[in-house]
DNA sequence: TTAAATTAAGCACTTAAATTCCTGAATATG
DNA sequence: CATATTCAGGAATTTAAGTGCTTAATTTAA
């Protein structure tokens, strides 16, 4: 998985429902999540409960129950919901790399790398926060 | 499909093995091909099944057959290959744009255009000739 | 204390995309 | 002409994302 760029839906659901939670005073549940973002509310559910379990967020059963964030919004990247979601970016390197592979310059690792990299130092660079 | 930037395996094979067979004198065959990229055959052999639809690629059965290219490198650019192989690029919007999404400043939207966009850019300036 | 609401977690289903497999048709060569 | 080689194209398989359902645990509030 999370080969070169790749934004899933999970990926859009975990940023817009930090953001939202962010944003509000009282827990946000599933429902209303799924309302505002247009996902169904069992996808959300299960990006939300990764995000508890990598410890962004708290969350609470029950009526008034929900989801609230734990973390300082302006410490938690977007490359950090990225990555609780999808796993370590890396690059998809081409097999006959070096030696192996036929061509002088193998343009594919270098756009792969490139590419990456950018993706990787965007993501680094803006926070939680910055959305609210 | 191809939404974002996602350069499968379908889309290497189809650039190296245009570089490969623009720089040899004789057909290459997909056996061959399959040995230099260190790929299956049969999904080199669907690859270039499309190369040659497109025109970019002539095909010859039997013993001594194989692909040739039959387009002055130079005007191949890697974006036709792209979009030979994966179909148009396009972005994925956030289902809730505008007045639908819940966020002042969608970072979805930005950032998928901002990436896709250099994506092609890049993949429009470069041309199979230049890693022959 | 009971009922309703809500998350947690697991599993099976669906769907779409990527990849592999199979069979047939074309062709060069002896 | 016979045979081995090779591409063509559709079928089948695999893989991954997302959906739907079910049960359990927890908590509020009447």
């Amino acid at each position: 998985m999370a080969s070169i760029i790749n934004l899933s839906d999970a990926v859009s659901i975990g940023i817009h429902s930090m953001v939202i939670v962010a944003k509000s005073e009282n827990p946000v549940n599933a429902i209303q999540l799924s309302e505002m973002l247009h996902k169904s509310k069992h996808h959300i559910a299960k990006v939300m409960q990764r995000l508890v379990k990598v410890g962004y967020l708290d969350s609470f059963r029950g009526p008034t129950g929900g989801f609230t964030i734990i973390v300082d919004p302006a410490k938690i990247y977007l490359y950090d919901i990225y990555t609780a979601i999808e796993g370590e970016v890396h690059v998809k390197e081409c097999k006959g790399e070096g030696e192996l592979c036929p061509l002088d310059k193998c343009i594919y690792n270098n756009l792969a790398k490139k590419l990456t990299a950018e993706f990787v130092d965007y993501f680094k660079s803006q926070t939680i926060k910055d959305y609210m």
